[in-house]
This record gives C-alpha cells, structure tokens and sequence, in this order.
DNA sequence: AGTGAAAAGTATAACCA
DNA sequence: TGGTTATACTTTTCACT
C-alpha cells in the first residue's frame, strides 16, 4: 500500500529531487514550515522508501564514459532460467545504468555508459557469448542528450 | 578539457553516486584519507563540474507515477526551426525524465514517467499537435524495470 | 596536497502546545 | 502534527607540515 503524500510532503520531495543538499531549514522558509518539521518529514519519507536514495550525479564525459547508447535486446521467450540469468548478468554489468523488460517480441531496453563504441562492441559481444538466449540485438548511439534525470513530477495531492 | 581523476577522486565519486550522504570522515577511513582532504576534493569535484549534483531519488510508484514507457519518436529532419521547439517543449515537459536524439531515421528517444496509459495518450496526442514535425511514434511499456540509476563506473586513472 | 583543530552551520532528539 | 530548545554531528575555515 503506499503511503499518503500531502502537500508538504511533495513539496520537499520536489526540491529534494533538484538538490539534495539543501537544509532543513531553508526548505522550512520555501514552503512554510519549521526546520524540524521539515527534518521530521524527511526521516520519516527515508523511513518510508518514498526517497530510495540520494545521490551524487557525475558528469559521464569527465568520468571518461562520454558515449551512451541504447540497445535493443531480443531474447527467445521460452527459457524462463535463462531470463533469469540474462537478469542477474545485466544487474552486475555497472556499464548498464538502466534496463527495462518491455513490451513486444522479448525486449530488454537498456542504457549503456561506455568509452567508446569498441568498449560498447566488447560489452555486447560478451552479452551474446555469455546469453543463449539472446537472439539480436539493436543498437542505437545517442547523438545528443537533452535530458537526463530520474526526477518524478509532484502532482498536487489526491487527498 | 576534462580534469585528471586520481585514484581517491574516483573512489570517492563511486562511494558518493551510491550515498551522497555518507560524511567525509566516513569516506576518508574508507580510502584512507583525512575528512578535510576528502572535503577539499569534493569542493573541488562540484566546481568543476564533475559532480552535477546531489539529488534524491523518489519512488516514481509511490509518488503515483508507476509506468514508465519507452517512446521512440520520428520527425522530420529538413527543419531546424522545428527541431529546436521540440527541443523546448521536451525539456519543458517533466513526465519526460530522459531524452536523447539518436542515430536513425530522425528519431529521439524519450524515458516518460506517467500515472496510466491514458496520461501517456494524452501526452503524446499534446506532442503531436504541438510539434508539426513529429510524424509518427512507437510506444513501448516497461513491464519490469530491472535497474534504473545514473551512476558511471568508475575506471581506473589513466594517468 | 595533506593533517589537525577551532568556528559555523545542520541534523537529531526530547519536550511542549 | 507543528514548534522550540538542547545536544551531537558535519562541514567550513584556517594555521601548519
């Protein structure tokens, strides 16, 4: 069941979601609370799993991993261990920031961080050698990045 | 030009993209440094840019956005003026979390974080009408999400 | 660059309305 | 639940190696 969100609640967690390290009591000022009750908020949003974590975002191209790409990944549908496998070697694959199981004939859609697209040919290769049941896959480099983020729009509460 | 990463700047990055939270003291027992020498190079990793930012991450379920859909959008190239708006209205829209533009045939991809099928419909049919260029879409919906983050691994220094 | 210590700023926890 | 106060912790600044 998830939990009520009232309008404090969305406010801090929209500030949070652009900067988490301002304080307590300057979030306090913005949307009309106290320092603590603000804080109070907090612990009990980190308590709750509603914020799952808080992060640094590192530049990719100053980390040296300047090229993303998004690859397609067509799997036989009928190995039920296998996908399991194919699960377990994408969450263990750090290069791979995001995947998703999709809608269609078997995809995983992934997102992958990488040097250059040698590195990015290495990775599939040893994806295809490692997977059985990976039948083709597709392959798309982003040419420009518009937006980057995981920040979730706050809706005014339904309550 | 980017900035030289030693071996403690990329420890410290990887130990913050995982807990932005976690006090310089911490760190600095974990890769053996002093708290202010930690603190000095996390100064020195938000100037100049390589830390973007510290964000929470909220539960897109519990904050009442539970589907995430994959949209591989199509438009028209032979318009500049065209590609820039749409570039506007995407980063004006914040159901959208990720975009890029990408190798093919004029398509951008785009990560959207929606309530229901019906708001992505509505999303997309505001798309449509608002951009004169898009001239078609394919839709793809994540039934699992098997990993979503934007941490960049971090090598080890070239240097 | 790194260390250590004082000062300033934040978070945490206890208590009252 | 929200506010206030006291305490503990963290970051910031500075003097020194």
């Amino acid at each position: 069941m998830s939990i009520e969100l009232d309008k404090f609640d969305r406010r801090i967690l929209a500030i949070l979601q652009a900067d988490a390290r301002r304080p307590a009591e300057t979030i306090g000022a913005q949307i009309g609370l106290s320092a603590s009750a603000v804080q109070r908020r907090l612990a009990r949003l980190r308590q709750e799993g509603v914020i799952t974590a808080e992060v640094a975002i590192v530049d990719p191209v100053q980390a040296g991993r300047p090229l993303t790409v998004i690859a397609d990944v067509e799997v036989e549908r009928e190995r039920p261990e296998l996908q399991l496998r194919l699960k377990q070697w994408i969450a263990a694959e750090p290069a791979i920031q995001e995947a998703w199981y999709v809608t269609g004939e078997g995809d995983y859609v992934l997102i992958v961080a990488v040097r250059d697209v040698q590195a990015y040919e290495a990775l599939m290769h040893k994806l295809m050698v490692e997977n059985a049941n990976v039948l083709r896959f597709r392959t798309r480099v982003a040419l420009g990045t518009l937006k980057r983020g995981l920040a979730v729009p706050m809706d005014p509460p339904a309550a």
